[in-house]
DNA sequence: AGGCAGGTTCTTA
DNA sequence: TAAGAACCTGCC
């Protein structure tokens, strides 16, 4: 099917904002991966894009994935220029960012994963993970095999070693512990959403592995919550370096989260030293 | 060849 | 309570 897109949404900054590990470049459009949902996505002209999907599948799920219902064109609107001047640069430079709304369980498992690896890194530990514990569903266009995320209780049944050939690393006991207390119910990520942002910090820090910063990825990513702001280096040094007399959190609030994406990755293509 | 990558846990004082 | 070390792995 085919869609118009009005608002701020480029496909290219959504893949390498670091919020997705299983959103490609693929042929002249993206492959979009997410839980156990496929899109085949490409730019047509102006602001026309054209879906593998039903007008049903778009309506129900897609559309809600790339948050077509909030303007981030408004919301990049609440930032001045003259105020805050680095913030400015890096929504201009960021435009066309937008948070999906992705999964609480594949997020969780992939920002678990996250720890101290880069993004190439993490996206090939999630690929391997999915290969062995998730369902083909389908294949791209050049005909190789497209797999599922695994379910807590698939990734549940896998040993420390089969979890360790991943490329996990240390993580493998987190992801493990996890999975387990997932899939035996003990941990209700989807109960979760009900709770108010203090206890859902709580809750996921009880986690095995989780500590703030990916808990705060799990809030913005997982549960789209848009004012959660994760914390880590590349944002740290940020506010470091341009905001000594602190960010403007009340301003931008309820989305202190989008603004964090503008920062992230601005920084981020500057490299380490802005 | 040693350091570091979107951190967290464990240990020590 | 707070700093410092240790941790897998892969890639400069």
């Amino acid at each position: 099917m085919k869609i118009r897109i009005e608002d701020d949404f480029d496909l290219g900054k959504i893949a390498d904002s670091g919020q997705c590990f299983r959103f490609n470049e693929s042929g002249d459009g993206y492959s979009v991966l997410s839980l156990d949902k496929h899109l085949f996505i490409k730019k047509l002209e102006a602001d026309e894009y054209e879906l593998d999907c039903s007008k049903d599948d778009f309506e129900r799920f897609w559309k809600g994935y790339f948050d077509l219902d909030l303007s981030y064109r408004d919301i990049r609107g609440r930032i001045d220029k003259e105020k805050d001047s680095y913030l400015y640069s890096a929504s201009e430079f960021g435009k066309g960012i937008r948070i999906l709304r992705q999964d609480p369980w594949e997020m969780l498992i992939s920002f678990i994963i996250s720890q101290r690896k880069n993004i190439p890194a993490i996206k090939a530990s999630i690929e391997k993970l999915c290969e062995r514990a998730g369902e083909a569903i389908g294949e791209d266009e050049n005909g190789k095999l497209l797999y599922s995320f695994p379910t807590p209780e698939k990734l549940a049944g896998l040993s420390l070693d089969e979890l360790s050939a991943c490329s996990l690393g240390y993580r493998d006991k987190y992801v493990m512990k996890a999975a387990r207390d997932v899939a035996a119910g003990s941990v209700d990520l989807m109960a979760y959403k009900e709770l108010g942002d203090d206890e859902l910090m709580e809750r996921l820090l009880e986690l095995f592995g989780v500590g703030v910063k990916v808990a705060n990825c799990e809030i913005l990513f997982g549960y789209h919550r848009l004012d959660a702001f994760p914390r880590d280096v590349w944002i740290n040094r940020v506010l470091e370096m341009h905001y000594p007399q602190g960010f403007m959190f009340d301003r931008y609030a309820p989305y202190n989260g989008i603004m964090q994406q503008y920062l992230f990755f601005y920084s981020r293509s500057l490299g380490s030293n802005m």
